[in-house]
DNA sequence: CGGCGGCTTGCATACGTATTCAAGGGGACG
DNA sequence: CGTCCCCTTGAATACGTATGCAAGCCGCCG
């Protein structure tokens, strides 16, 4: 008497959790093996079967466990997305040309049904151990302007280890792993051409042009590049080093007037540090195009409503993202992807207009 | 003689997937249970055991996998973020005002040890059912404007299946679940009773003001608020709605001037609301503030920057972020959380100032 | 009429970790 | 010197799903 338990480990016992595919087989009148069959499509089972299973499982309202499905599939189903800023940053406003990545990024991954994990970085933690080997993600996503020179190494340990990831930021012959990026290098010089074309011939430049930040260095390749092919001289009194904020900007551009060298046009190397100095050009009293004509970089959603609305080089940041996690998803399912440069465009808007 | 490989399963024999507790435990001499315990900082480890492992986990480079570790413990250390937006809104742009929220809570999900899942949803689908018992993540965050009303059924199946959720929004007595929100009401009649003490007294409001969409009816009746403490009547010739893009509030003020009704002073439900109509007021000459005070609401990051920077409402992202967070932990661990509204503060601009 | 192949289904096991239970060893105290 | 207890460790099992393997059923062909 009493032999109830034994035989029987959980079946229809368990009240509190959630339904699991046991409960559903019970239910259904078959076994385990061909509710998991059925719900993930198998064309192993009969129509009729997969009906019952799966108007069962929806009346027990049955979802399949993520994790003991990811354990047994040893995949996640799941892209990671790292966004590196500059400790700096402590006024939680987030660079915007990022969050419009992350948007695009968020849409791209959700079609091609993979869920997204944000993970915010410093630049200083031992960040590539985290997500590397834990099985939290399929693929990592790597973005935020920056130093890779001196985090070159976590990124060859990311290749060694085998972890599959594509990083945002300038292309160059050399780097380990997949970068996307776009044509800073083209950006920069249709920018600069198109402030000579207006005119203008001291064009200063604002951001870093050191190799430390390779998107910025480019962009001040592609400004020197114009200069020369315009027979100017690239002065170097007229650069001022900016990182990518409003408050840099700001700073960045004083400096530049207290240096008392004459400018006639401003090529900034974001829209942020193009939007701070032209707040620092205001304060002075000097009009913007009039005085000194301004362009900037990125064609962040602020640049078109300051006043007047900012000359820009736009970075497509929907297409970047498809392509940021095409090519993840291609390394993911071992196809080889390849590193790729997409193209930039100048919009030009009244901030440079002088003619 | 040559009992070696039946007792033992598998240890030592795999070089292709990653290292499991198995192999640290065969390399550090000790059983699995006891690597186990070892990482999660238990007890009931001596710390030279403890040592050793660590050391053979380093040298194997081993990380936990997460999906058996979140099976075994029936945990999942990840939020999901459900960001709502209008189909119509296809352009890319997000919200500002809900990028700003994003980045705030992801801060705040990491600085509690928390993953965070962000997905975007339209309104139509049956986004309830995606995150609601797959344990992909302990708790929701619901994030979006919008007409709660047609998905209260929704929101109340979640509560029946004891998903944890905690919504931004409106905070209304009856609602099911936590909702945190700013005190929109305040907010209004603050902006509005600002706009009259600037001596306008023909205010439009710019926005949708029917109960649909709760934050802008609650902004709205804190308008009408503060006409009636003023001794103003409430002229609905003076409202135009807009959902809250830059666009609609473009159509919005026009609509308002073809309408031919006076006004010297438009309170928009939003910033982008109020950022469009102050492009259709410049074109149309009219001077901010000279003709027409104008004053937003949340404080985005263009609004200081369009010209005349812009009086708005702000609503402090930062803080909303932790206690969104804050509150779905409380749930998470069975504390049980209240609905709060956090304080909205008047940010006074150009774009109001007659004075 | 026997055997063979296609179509479905069930059984058993593996995924990698966390935890309960039992056991071993050593020191302290009576 | 014996007993008891604490400290540490190992063995075993459960978490819920997916899948290789084998078996049952049926019809068809030889």
């Amino acid at each position: 008497m009493g032999d109830a338990s034994p035989p029987v480990p959980r079946i229809g016992s368990r009240m509190k959790g959630k339904a699991t595919s046991f409960d559903i087989a019970h239910l259904a009148g078959v076994s385990q093996s061909t509710v998991s069959r059925a719900l993930r499509g198998s064309p192993l089972v009969s129509e009729e079967t997969r009906r019952r299973i799966q108007s069962a499982a929806d009346t027990l309202n049955y979802k399949v466990d993520k994790n003991a499905s990811n354990l047994r599939r040893q995949h996640t189903g799941t892209l990671a997305l790292l966004l590196f800023e500059d400790p700096t940053a402590d006024d939680s406003h987030i660079n915007p040309f990022f969050l419009s990545m992350l948007g695009s990024i968020t849409r791209a991954s959700a079609q091609q049904g993979y869920d997204l994990l944000i993970s915010f970085q410093q630049f200083s933690r031992d960040w590539h151990a985290d997500f590397a080997g834990c099985q939290k993600a399929d693929g990592l996503i790597l973005l935020g302007y920056g130093d890779y020179q001196s985090h070159r190494d976590k990124l060859e340990k990311l290749v060694a280890q085998g972890t599959r990831f594509v990083r945002w930021g300038a292309v160059l012959p050399g780097q380990p792993g997949v970068s996307i990026g776009c044509d800073n290098y083209a950006g920069g010089r249709f920018a600069t051409a198109h402030l000579i074309a207006q005119g203008c011939r001291r064009i200063a430049f604002l951001g870093d042009a050191t190799p430390h930040y390779p998107e910025f260095h480019e962009r001040y390749r592609g400004y020197a590049a114009a200069l020369r092919e315009a027979g100017l001289a690239v002065d170097e009194a007229l650069q001022a080093d900016a990182e990518t904020t409003e408050r840099a900007g700001y700073e960045a551009a004083e400096l530049l007037l207290e240096r008392g060298v004459s400018f006639d046009a401003v090529f900034a190397a974001s829209d942020l540090i193009a939007i701070g100095a032209l707040r620092a050009l205001a304060e002075r009293g000097l009009a913007v195009p009039g005085d000194v004509a301004l362009a900037g970089f990125d064609d962040i959603p602020m640049a078109s409503f300051v006043n007047p609305a900012l000359t820009t080089v736009r970075q497509d940041t929907g297409k970047a993202g498809e392509v940021l996690v095409e090519q993840l998803l291609r390394l993911i399912r071992g196809e080889g992807a390849e590193s790729a440069m997409l193209p930039a465009e100048l919009k030009v808007r009244r901030s440079s207009l002088r003619l």
